[in-house]
DNA sequence: CTGTTAGCGCCTTCAT
DNA sequence: ATGAAGGCGCTAACAG
């Protein structure tokens, strides 16, 4: 910056207004040292100006996996807003664990991320105290949480388990089965459990505990689950795959033994993934609006940044999409 | 850290030294700096650290579609090594646009990243320039480049179709056609192509312009391609699909339409997406290590952080899979 | 093993 | 509308 003044033959105060506001230079002034920039080639350095200016333009996002298709699309949409305002994203995955979660937090906090958005709506309690006195704004988007740590947006798995295992239930099947993740160590398959068994009780069927199954994550998982289920409970007649891939492995594995669907066993699925649109037959499921978290999550931060105090706690909801599976 | 210094009673350098060389400190005043620093909740402040030592320990990553699970293979590879090795990524989509490249790299030279990691091996002048000039390492990986701008660690697009090609050939096919997504702005599209053709050229078969096609992203893309080829070319009894889902949305057409797969129409696709390997029939595919060129892009950043000085270029291969679609 | 001195590159504040 | 001084929080380089 240095020699860009120099060249411009002004002072250094002169240059970095000419770069962050330049309305307030005069005409010939913001010419020669954008000209200067230009000639020179300077690119300034925002880790200065973030040191002095005791801000960043950078917002740290947490997804318990970078891999699974689902966080990404919540990833672009704040990627999307983001860059429209000039800011970096930094992006991590805890692996679903919560200790790896907190270091992640710690690394952001030192880094000075001028906001979080947090998928997991549990955390350590080191995590929590870090993140107050930090006085970072946070935005908790895995599950409506019911108080979060500061601000929330997101849909509610309960309601949206609950809407689905309803909508099977009022298209005629009898026997409803559900599969959902490990809930010991993720809420919200916790609560997407819940939301089922919600159903039941809505509906006044007691709860076959054969037909709740937790499993892993992955297609072979849903195949899996789908078959002990059916063999099980061989009256089953619809099973809903409460999250991941789960569907589409169980749907493959009915093509492969020939059962029809639904004629044989309906399937209905949790996100609406491209495939389940395009698959044979087309997959029943919910939709989430997870770009627009992502979206409305990073412009609340950037609210925040600009000043606004409001503590959002936001459900952005859900949609039953019924197609040829159920 | 001057709270955590006065409350363990030495000076600052000390307690900086703690945090980052404990080792060379005496064990009693190192744990009683560390005590402080955990009774008083420091958070180190690594904006500053990184411009007092003009080092900085994020890399960022540049690809053209952050929702594009492909991308996101190798995104987890940088991720889980920069963890490892206490960094951070910053991640950013370009939108396929070289432009929006261009800035986004200027965003992260300011941002004094210490590496960068970019999907795209074409990049606008002024892009390369600046790279250039910042001296920050970088690695291509999203074809293994002629001529990279520093280094490059990929397999060869190129390379990949020509063997798939060749190994449809093998396998008796007669007329092989080949779907890719459009060539004039993507030359990760263009070498598939260009290796198509080779092959043809190889097996001494005339390429039919009607046997070559360029499509968007997306499944529906690939359907229609196929319906399309086939209702042209009726003779075709290959297609080979280099690029995105296109596969997957060919072999779902296939299934609602009643073609046997591989019997009326064999297809192949590109990157090995799980789907790919559970869909019925299972889909030969391309296997490419993406995971491993982020594990070792990332790797390379930091061994040359480190002070080594080798600038890489690394063909890490490719794999053919036959399945039960060819 | 520990402390002192200087400065990273920019922004805030106040002056002109 | 522009400039000068001071400092953001930390670390490199040296000294003791």
């Amino acid at each position: 910056m240095r020699d860009v003044a120099a060249a411009a033959g002004v002072s250094l105060m002169t240059v970095s207004r000419a770069l962050r506001e330049p309305e307030r230079l005069s005409g010939e002034t913001r010419k020669a040292v954008l000209d200067a920039v230009r000639r020179i080639g300077y690119v300034p350095n925002r880790i200065a100006a973030n040191l002095a200016s005791a801000r960043s333009s950078v917002v740290g996002q947490i997804v318990p996996s970078i891999q699974n298709s689902l966080y990404v699309d919540t990833v672009k949409g704040t990627a999307d807003v983001l860059r429209a305002a000039g800011m970096q994203l930094m992006l991590a995955d805890s692996g679903y664990s919560l200790e790896e979660e907190e270091a992640l937090i710690a690394a952001f906090v030192a880094q000075r991320v001028s906001g979080l958005i947090l998928h997991n709506t549990e955390h350590t309690p080191r995590a929590v105290e870090m993140i107050r006195r930090s006085g970072v704004p946070v935005i908790e988007t895995g599950d409506l949480a019911r108080r979060p740590v500061d601000m929330s947006i997101s849909y509610s798995n309960f309601n949206a388990a609950r809407a689905m295992t309803l909508h099977l239930a009022a298209r005629g099947y009898r026997s409803i089965g559900c599969v959902s993740l490990v809930t010991r160590v993720n809420r919200r398959a916790r609560e997407r459990q819940r939301g089922y068994l919600a159903a039941l009780r809505i509906l006044k069927r007691p709860p076959d505990p054969r037909l709740t199954m937790e499993v892993g994550p992955g297609m072979t998982a849903g195949a899996r689950a789908m078959v002990d289920m059916v063999s099980r409970v061989p009256g089953v007649d619809a099973i809903f795959f409460a999250g991941d891939v789960l569907a589409v492995g169980a749907l493959f594995e009915a093509q492969r033994r020939r059962w029809a669907v639904p004629g044989r066993i309906a399937i209905a699925g949790f996100d609406d993934l491209e495939i389940l649109q395009h698959a044979v037959p087309r997959v029943t499921c919910l939709r989430l609006p997870r770009l627009e978290i992502g979206r409305r999550s990073a412009e609340s931060l950037i609210d925040r940044l600009r000043g606004k105090e409001e503590r959002i706690r936001l459900d952005l909801g859900f949609e039953v999409i019924q197609r040829e599976s159920t």
